[in-house]
DNA sequence: CAAAGCACCCTTTGT
């Protein structure tokens, strides 16, 4: 791999910058000349980013439309011949191992079609099988055609064949027969850093090739196409890309074969090196558009814009019936006319955008760009090219992979497609992994040559095995052969955003009025009176559920009924937002409105149903099982599929209908059940910690929203620093709380003691929080061998430690313990920072609250790094304490324990405290999650260097909840802990 | 100077 160096930059070739990456193969002189030309040799732009065979065909007729394919993933529907095609392809490929006459194709055919797993497909579609069976029927006689002509020695009596190999010597004659001796596999996935391609192969066959001088064997990727016979440049490049593929896992096929599935006839392409250069150069073409989606304007710290694509062409034909039209005037229109690229035709331009106002196109500019932002800082930490340029053994280190795995046992077939491996390291144990049951994993062969050999989820690690439902049945590979399973995290991440903001921009009732209520902020409207909206049947059981809820959450329910756009709920700390959550949907249900319940994370939507199930609403929960509460699996589409054996449309039709209430993730909602269904609310919970183009997604669906949120806590988590600063982190819940008239308040809280609420209150929520009772106020933790532990620390040490005292007493709620003059210095490594006498005290007043009669998983405690996590945790075990949970402030969130004790870890004397203790919400979210005993560590004139921080503890401090830390009083803990 | 979460991915066809 070489790095560009100046001078090397032909641009009539290809569009390169000095700094990027280049890969080149073919003949190197003494003096370092490349000759790359018509005979040999390539160059590959950036050799890490692995594009498809199929982006690259797309490419051929136009350029711009696979770079937009690629941005704007989401849009690109499915069709019925689609669908077809992919069934027909699923269809021969069984026949491969089973046979291709006529009743055994039938009875494949059959099976598909009235088998689970188009289902969905087709009620996205809403066609039927019976339409579905006569459409494929059509093309059963044509395999067996196909498979009597070149199948088993049959080639005989088949026409001659034109092939020229690349390596035939000039005068070969390339007249030949074809047959197919076996079939090698199946879909057969390659990721080839080597020419930046990655690829699936239909079939990878065995051909024997016989000619009249002698006969070859060749093992030849084989591409099945369903629709029209057209031998095209698209259909023949992509053959000509998996010979280049398959040279990853075997020699060089030199060519491959089109197989045309409506007529049965077979033609071969061979991968001649021209042809196979011409690719490459298109796909570095492609390739230069990904790595350079952004430039920095300016010089060294300039600010970042979005870069032109490729031209638009001019073909008008192609264009008719590109599924990238809007995106591709959109982005025009938005993005590149302000640039001065103005299109060929302004007339389609204007025929897709009229409907978006000036502010709805500098929306979609800046999102775009904020996004493009986030991914390039994302993709440089953590890019999946690490799988191949990183040594396994540092990966492993990472805990991101492991290693040296051998398969066990027998591969279990679960349903069609998915597959139960069992992993065995051969080492005795697993080596430690961070990899966990529901992650996605990407199974490659230790040895070279077999990167990415098949992908899928764990589904259980222990001590000894590591279990993974996979894609690909591996049995077919020798026995010994060494596995490592990455953790596949994907790439950037942010389909899901810029899919939400093409969609936001389209031409339809319901991007019109979302695009007016969040883009130009116009008054959500409300209803006046309750009794438009209450059917009369339903006013016993709405005012039956108001009765038990205090004032302002019964004002956030009639706030919600009577909107007609939105409704924010703002959830300060501990007033009961899933509560309130769970009984508006009751509310709603009774009403017998239809609602989308959604969140962010998995947890948040399952702590809502955990609570509305014993109500016995109904609702269908949505989403892959395994990340989804055990007690709530039972009501997942995956198992009531399961246990009703749902094999036919009309009954999946009736499984999407049959409940009013529907929950799943903002990011779950590419569910087919969305391209058909409407609700009538859309609820989203933890409203302030998403991104706005994410919590859009779901909005789409129905006619109002409410956003349950708090703003004061975490935001979303963005980490480009620039992306930020233009405004990334502002969730909608946040955009939209400008309008006053749509936000109330729960204000009443039930977690914390009134001396912990009256912090909050005090920095954040300016005395609006209260508490629900005499008793949540005055509330105190209970140790019940308190007495006795003093009396014994009294006999064993001589107890001068006083302040010791004031910790464990429990009417000290708040207490803040400084360790200025012990001292506790912070210290980093590569794992992050930490603070060891911090951890040390963290974990001696952990032992000690324990023995005072606290239950050890009613003690929280919290770091904001994770290294000091580790650390704290490392000590807890050494002094076998357990059950005691030990977080991050940002896992915290929405949570609560009697005691939380936080370490605050950063104690220096340079003045840098880092990013993370800057953000006051962060500081909020840590301080409101005990309920009656809240401690913290730390080093205070070192933190009072941050504002929020001075602000805490100058009202810590004229209250007397301070206490320093006498000099090497820690000395004396050895002591006491043995008590 | 390091916080967390979600996401199936590559294909399928039409001029």
């Amino acid at each position: 791999m070489k790095r560009l160096s100046p001078g090397f930059c032909n641009r009539d070739l290809l569009p390169v910058e000095v700094g990027d990456i280049i890969h080149l193969e073919g003949e190197c002189d003494s003096d370092g000349t490349w000759t790359i030309d018509g005979e040999s040799g390539y160059l590959i732009l950036y050799p890490d980013i692995l594009i498809s065979s199929t982006s690259i065909a797309n490419s051929i007729r136009c350029l711009r439309r696979a770079v937009l394919s690629e941005k704007f993933k989401v849009c690109d529907r499915g069709s019925l011949q689609m669908l077809i095609g992919t069934m027909l392809h699923d269809i021969f490929q069984t026949a491969v191992t089973s046979g291709f006459t006529q009743e055994n194709l039938q009875e494949i055919a059959f099976k598909k079609v009235h088998g689970p797993k188009y289902l969905k497909e087709m009620y996205e579609l809403n066609v039927n099988q019976i339409k579905i069976m006569q459409e494929i029927e059509e093309y059963l006689p044509s395999f067996t055609k196909w498979a009597s002509s070149f199948l088993h020695k049959s080639h005989v009596c088949q026409q001659d064949m034109q092939l020229k190999l690349p390596s035939d010597v000039n005068k070969e004659d390339p007249i030949c027969k074809i047959e197919v001796t076996d079939f090698v596999d199946i879909e057969e996935n390659i990721w080839s850093p080597r020419y930046g391609l990655k690829g699936k192969i239909d079939v990878t066959a065995s051909v024997k090739i016989h000619r009249r001088s002698k006969t070859a064997f060749k093992v030849m990727p084989l591409e099945l196409k369903t629709g029209r016979e057209t031998n095209s440049i698209e259909h023949r490049s992509q053959v000509v890309l998996y010979t280049l593929l398959s040279q990853e896992r075997r020699s060089d096929p030199e060519a491959g074969f089109l197989l045309y599935l409506k007529s049965g006839n077979m033609y071969p392409v061979p991968g001649n090196h021209m042809d196979r250069r011409e690719l490459l150069k298109l796909r570095n073409q492609l390739a230069f558009y990904f790595v350079h989606g952004i430039k920095k304007i300016g010089s060294e710290n300039g600010q970042t814009e979005l870069s032109p694509l490729p031209a638009i062409i001019t073909d008008k034909q192609t264009c008719k019936y590109c599924s990238q039209i809007h995106n591709c005037a959109l982005y025009n229109r938005a993005v590149e006319q302000d640039l001065g690229v103005l299109p060929p035709d302004m007339s389609f331009i204007e025929m897709q955008t009229q409907h978006l106002k000036p502010s709805h196109l500098k929306y979609f500019g800046l999102w775009c760009l904020m996004c493009s932002l986030e991914a390039q800082c994302k993709e440089g930490k953590k890019g999946r090219r690490n799988i191949w340029l990183m040594p396994a053994a540092e990966r492993e280190r990472d805990g991101s992979c492991v290693g040296n795995l051998i398969r066990t046992g027998k591969v279990e077939t679960v349903s069609e497609g998915r597959y139960l491996h069992h992993f065995q390291s051969t080492h005795d144990t697993m080596p430690a992994t961070n990899l966990m049951q529901g992650d996605r994993v990407l199974v490659s062969g230790q040895e070279k040559g077999l990167l990415a050999l098949s992908c899928g989820y764990v589904s259980e690690v222990n001590q000894t095995k590591i279990s993974c439902l996979l894609d690909r049945n591996l049995a077919k590979l020798p026995e010994d052969t060494l596995f490592i399973l990455d953790h596949e995290e994907g790439i950037g991440g942010l389909d899901a955003h810029l899919g939400n903001l093409s969609k936001l921009m389209e031409n339809s009732a319901e991007s019109e009025k979302l695009r007016s209520l969040i883009i130009d902020f116009h008054k959500p409207q409300f209803l006046q009176h309750l009794s438009s909206v209450l059917p009369l049947e339903a006013k016993d059981t709405v005012a039956n559920i108001l009765k038990g809820l205090n004032k302002p959450q019964k004002q956030a329910m009639k706030r919600v009924l009577l909107s007609k756009d939105y409704t924010l709920i703002v959830g300060m700390p501990g007033t009961g937002k899933t509560t309130t959550i769970c009984n508006l949907v009751r509310i709603l249900y009774a009403c017998k409105f239809s609602v989308l319940l959604t969140s962010y994370t998995h947890s948040a939507v399952d702590n809502i149903l955990l609570k509305l199930v014993k109500f016995k609403v109904g609702f269908l929960r949505l989403g892959r099982s395994q990340k989804i509460h055990p007690d709530i699996r039972k009501f997942t589409e995956e198992e009531i599929c399961k246990v009703n054996a749902i094999t036919s449309l009309c009954h999946l039709e009736e499984l999407y209908n049959s409940q009013p209430v529907v929950a799943t993730t903002c990011m779950g909602i590419n569910h087919p059940i969305f391209t058909r269904r409407r609700f009538d609310f859309c609820i989203v919970d933890e409203a302030s910690q998403i991104s706005q183009p994410v919590c859009l997604g779901p909005l789409f669906y129905a006619s109002r929203f409410v956003l349950v949120g708090d703003h004061q806590q975490l935001p979303p988590l963005v980490q480009s620093a620039e992306a930020r600063d233009l405004g990334m982190n502002e969730s909608l819940f946040k955009r939209l709380e400008q309008n006053k008239e749509a936000v109330v308040q729960l204000t009443v809280q039930y977690r914390m003691n009134s001396k912990i609420m009256a912090l909050t209150n005090k920095l954040v929520y300016e005395g609006k929080l209260e508490c629900g009772s005499e008793k949540v106020g005055t509330a105190t933790v209970n140790l019940p061998n308190l007495k006795d532990l003093k009396l014994k620390m009294e006999l064993f040490t001589d107890y001068s430690e006083t302040w010791l005292k004031d910790v464990l007493e429990p009417s000290n709620a708040v207490c803040f313990l400084n360790t200025e003059k012990v001292p506790a210095p912070e210290t980093a490594d590569k794992g992050g920072v930490s603070n060891v006498m911090e951890a040390k005290l963290v974990v001696f007043l952990t032992s000690l609250f324990i023995k005072a009669g606290c239950k050890s998983c009613d003690v929280g405690i919290i770091a904001p790094y994770r290294q000091q996590l580790k650390i704290i945790s490392e000590l807890l075990a050494k002094s076998s304490v357990s059950n005691v949970e030990v977080n991050t402030v940002d896992k915290y969130q929405g949570r609560d324990k009697s005691i939380i004790i936080v370490s605050f870890v950063r104690s220096n004397t340079d003045g840098n405290l880092g990013d993370l203790l800057k953000d006051w919400r962060r500081l909020n979210v840590a301080i409101t999650r005990a309920k009656h005993k809240l401690i913290m560590l730390g080093c205070v004139p070192a933190l009072g260097r941050y504002l929020c921080l001075e602000t805490l503890l100058c009202y810590l401090s004229t209250e007397n909840m301070i206490f320093t830390l006498p000099a090497g009083g820690h000395e004396g803990l050895v002591l006491a802990s043995s008590v």
